[in-house]
DNA sequence: GTTAGCATGTAAGGAGTTACATGATTTT
DNA sequence: AAAATCATGTAACTCCTTACATGCTAAC
């Protein structure tokens, strides 16, 4: 997860990996998040693998201690791609995958970005219609706290597939040419300005 | 965490390893999963603390294979009430931790559950403040796809404070002596009948 | 001049997963 | 009689956290 995230923030431009963690809290710090202890060997091991490259700014040598910014290279972009191919059920199942491939969607094709909205849409409608089962049937044999948690279990997947169809439908009206991520209001399902 | 969980649900009554999960992702599986390969080592570790016991159902002694149910101990309910107390920052910074929490509400004093809620809704309030300023920020930096995650973020952040405070006030209307966890329409707040 | 935030790292360990292995019981 | 589901377990491993340790830089 860490590593796909890494290089997909990299992606963009070369980064501090301070920055690196600032920026994944800010974009993905409501689903998933990560410690600085866990972000630093992550950075090592790229490095190790050469799927990014180190830059000392001061122009000093290595010897220099601190401050090192972290480039993407080519082969980190061929395995940034092939972490985002491996999606299998985990992308599907699992809610901090899923949200993570959603936040590198401009990267993917409409085909994959529209395989996986479908994929997951497909499998909360399967959940949904598990919690409703035990909510029926337990309503009666579970005390009101539990059973509030399954109730709130319940709506927030109804309304979670509420925001997946719009996405698809976005997806839909968008895919013929356009290019990705580029046309904001092709969003904005649940938006509703909180400002 | 699964320690907590097991021992938690054990309260009710005994139960098989197998019931045990059954009976957790129901009422638990939307927010938080695991594995069998999880459950047993900690069954038995539990067991090696005395914290749960064992009982063969046919009869036969522990010759025979499968079929166990585990019994929680007075020792383990010791153990229940010190894990779900030490609710440091985890149990309200983390989404799972809270949930757990939540889920075991009818065996905590009223003032616990006050003050877990509350300390719970503070944090997301502080959150949803960082995330609107993000939004402002990087509205016109980032993509169409993390925009619309850190937008989904946001509402459902205000979502679960809405939700929180209307807990909190059926706290308040139910907390003057009468039988915690025993009145349902304490709650309902965001129930909506989704039949 | 001291607090807060920037910036990097390591060692030990916790909390799980995956894959494998086995066998009983129930349903189709 | 095959398939699904019930039922239990282990070994190797992954991924991440916690706690610690260091030092720089900006703001008040």
């Amino acid at each position: 997860m860490l590593e796909l995230a890494v290089l997909g923030l990299l992606k963009e431009k070369p980064m501090y990996g301070y920055e690196v963690k600032k920026r994944l809290d800010e974009r993905l710090g409501h689903t998933w998040k990560f410690s600085y202890g866990s972000l630093y060997p992550t950075l090592k091991k790229l490095s190790k693998v050469e799927a990014v490259e180190l830059e000392f700014p001061d122009g000093e040598t290595l010897t220099r201690k601190k401050k090192i910014v972290y480039r993407i290279t080519p082969k980190g972009e061929a395995i940034f791609e092939a972490l985002l191919d491996e999606s299998g059920a985990s992308a599907t199942e699992d809610r901090e995958a899923f949200m993570l491939r959603l936040a590198f969607f401009r990267y993917t094709k409409p085909e994959t970005r529209r395989r996986l909205l479908e994929r997951r849409r497909g499998y909360l409608q399967d959940r949904l219609a598990k919690m409703k089962e035990s909510l029926k049937t337990l309503r009666e044999r579970v005390d009101a706290y539990s059973l509030e948690l399954m109730q709130y279990g319940a709506n927030e997947t109804e309304h979670d597939i509420h925001w997946l169809e719009g996405m698809i439908e976005a997806e839909r009206n968008g895919a013929d040419g356009s290019q990705p991520g580029t046309d904001p209001s092709r969003f904005g399902v649940l938006r509703g300005e909180t400002t």
